[in-house]
RNA sequence: GCCUUUAUAGCUCAGUCGGUAGAGCGCAUCCAUGGUAAGGAUGAGGUCAUCGGUUCGAUUCCGAUUAAAGGCUCCA
């Protein structure tokens, strides 16, 4: 029996389980037509162009029919054509897709068919030897999706799903998904009041609420602290330019579609046109730009808690994970070449203190991601330069002993990129923290620097986040802790429950001191059912929770029961401060 | 921007085959509770997302808009 451990063997597996399910809808649908079917970390889709979307009654007529294919214990059988031959077949059943995908491959491609049954589709494989061994699946979801992934195409119909080698493993990992989705922050941080929308303000706005906005700050402040310890210089600049700069810059090139612009480009030469800042470097960039710059004043690091506006796509916003405007903990270095993988390293030391300060360290993976030089419209510069660039950047990842996979495509316009990237609980990546090198923006905006043979250089400028984007991180933090965040930037460290209304002002004046002495605590008077009350403060998952009692001041973590329950491990606010105290002091090494 | 789904009380949701709405939790007031993962009574909250159409009449049907959810594309 093959390991379902093994990424290979699991690919195999749920790769036959797509072509069942394309099996099956064409046994069910003949007229809908097939595109492609890979299998995917959590499963496996295949797309199907199909004029109407698949309602859930059919999704599970087609999990009926996938059953039958798999009880009737088909062979999967792989055979060679030449390419004119299976062309022809593609061409036969009707398969416009198929055919696309022949004309595609290069002229030495062996063209490979798998035949399970009626059913026949392209395919390299490899394959499971027999429909029989796919014991259990379930069809999960039905999305759009574009063929061959560009907008410019048709939309497909895919269907998502996912199977496994035996039934009780298909039950844990749908049961481990709904248990992730629990810690959606997009759903928690609602819930525990850390953020709202409201329509009327619009998409990719959303409100933070006092306990959002205290995390932020919090994350802010430490950020802010740290960097001006590792030599940050901090600038403060505006939210919003005149299209000049943006010319200079090339994000009205490049990026104009994504920024929020004031004022109509038609009627440049009669009215003032601005746009709100999707990017720092450009501002920043004017700092260096107010003197002459000797080797020696080299490297420059500036960092900025900068707020960012992006007009994106109204359908691409995602809680606090994809918003519109958001601030993030901005940064540009600049470097004379023979300083660029220090201060690169310094880059990648400092935003790892990051992450394991607050606990993301083992959560991300490494992205290298180079342009891609099918596409040079997208990008900046020559492809000598960005070869010339990459190769460094290369050289600076392997000294580390980094381990990185590379995204094509994935770079800015201006240059290659180092992405640290993490998954939300859908499994879905973004960026958490960027590091960029550019060659490029220098010349653009006259940056120069004069070398010690009293020549004019251009330096590299690293742009760099430190944190990433604020909402984002937090977004991730809720979702890592379930809402119960770190101690040090919780935004209720301690609630107190005063036991009765008599209670009430004691319990006032309690968490007065309380504060006073730098601990944020809340009190919570709404009821006296204390009992709900400690059920409700574990599904929030409060550290503390301090219950008053008559003359007593007590408390315990949630997790204890009541005193009255057994033993508590009574602790007195004066700990509880000591101890926070201690923590807090902790988060810096 | 594209595909699918959704939008009713603070929250979770039910409901009206078209005659202006209900539940649970929460909230308010009162009562009870002195060591308790607590009980009861009463009450206040909704132009049923917005705008328009059909209709004698729309929250319910139709259309548009806005927002939310998942995916695609894009991206921090």
């Amino acid at each position: 029996m093959p390991n379902f451990d093994d990424g290979a063997y699991r690919s195999t597996f749920r790769h036959t389980t797509a072509h069942i399910l394309a099996q099956a809808v064409k046994r069910l649908y003949p007229e809908v037509n097939l595109a492609i079917g890979p299998a995917i970390d959590t499963g496996f889709y295949y797309d199907f162009d199909r004029a109407t979307a698949f309602t859930p009654e059919e999704l599970s007529k087609i999990e009926d029919e996938m059953k039958r294919i798999v009880k009737e214990h088909l062979p999967v059988e792989r055979f060679e054509l030449p390419r004119e031959q299976a062309r022809r077949l593609m061409a036969e059943k009707n398969e416009p897709y198929k055919v696309e995908l022949i004309d595609d491959l290069p002229a030495d491609a062996i063209i490979s068919f798998y035949r399970q049954g009626d059913f026949v589709d392209l395919c390299a494989g490899p394959h499971l030897d027999n429909t029989s061994e796919v014991k259990a699946f379930k069809l999960t979801q039905v999305a759009g999706a574009y063929w061959r992934g560009s907008e410019k195409n048709k939309m497909l119909q895919r269907i998502y799903g996912t199977s496994f080698p035996d039934k009780q493993q298909l039950k844990e990992f749908l049961d481990q998904q709904e248990e992730a989705k629990k810690r959606d922050h997009n759903k928690l941080g609602r819930e525990l009041g850390f953020f709202t929308t409201v329509d009327y303000i619009g998409q990719g706005l959303p409100i933070m609420l006092p306990k959002g906005a205290r995390v932020i700050q919090l994350l802010q402040r430490f950020v802010e602290d740290e960097e001006e310890r590792r030599g940050y210089l901090l600038t403060k600049t505006p939210f919003m330019a005149k299209s000049d700069l943006y010319k200079i810059s090339g994000h009205w090139d490049h990026y104009r579609e994504s920024m929020f612009i004031l004022g109509d480009p038609e009627k440049a030469d009669q009215e003032e046109v601005l746009a709100l800042r999707p990017m720092t470097c450009p501002f920043q960039f004017q700092a260096y730009l107010t003197k002459t710059r000797s080797y020696r004043d080299l490297p420059i690091r500036y960092g900025e808690t900068s707020t960012l506006f992006r007009n994106e796509a109204s359908g691409e916003m995602h809680g606090l994970i994809r918003i519109r405007q958001f601030t993030i903990s901005e940064g540009h270095l600049i470097v004379a070449p023979d300083q660029l993988e220090q201060e690169f390293r310094g880059c990648l030391d400092l935003a790892q203190f990051m992450l394991k300060a607050v606990g993301l360290d083992d959560d991300v993976s490494y992205r290298f991601s180079k342009w891609d030089p099918a596409d040079q419209e997208k990008y900046i510069g020559s492809a000598d330069q960005w070869d010339t660039v990459q190769n460094t950047m290369q050289d600076i990842l392997d000294n580390m002993g980094l381990s990185y996979r590379v995204g094509i495509g994935e770079a800015a316009f201006y240059g290659p990129k180092l992405d640290i990237q993490i998954k939300n609980v859908f499994g879905k990546e973004d960026t958490l923290i960027t590091i960029q090198i550019d060659f490029q923006l220098a010349e653009r905006f006259g940056m120069e620097y004069t070398d010690r043979d009293g020549q004019k250089r251009y330096p590299y400028i690293i742009h760099r986040t430190s944190i990433g984007c604020y909402e984002r991180t937090l977004a991730l933090l809720i979702e890592k802790y379930a809402g119960a965040l770190p101690l040090w930037i919780a935004p209720e460290q301690a609630r107190i429950l005063p036991i009765s209304s008599k209670h009430l002002d004691a319990a006032y004046d309690m968490a007065k001191s309380l504060r006073e002495q730098g601990l944020r605590v809340e009190v919570d008077d709404r009821d006296e059912k204390i009992g709900k009350k400690i059920r409700e403060a574990q599904m929030e998952k409060l550290h503390y929770m301090l219950v008053i009692g008559d003359q007593e001041v007590e408390q315990g973590t949630v997790a204890v029961r009541s005193r009255l329950d057994g033993d508590l491990g009574v602790m007195m606010p004066a700990d509880l401060v000591a101890r926070l105290k201690k923590e807090v002091a902790e988060r810096r090494h």
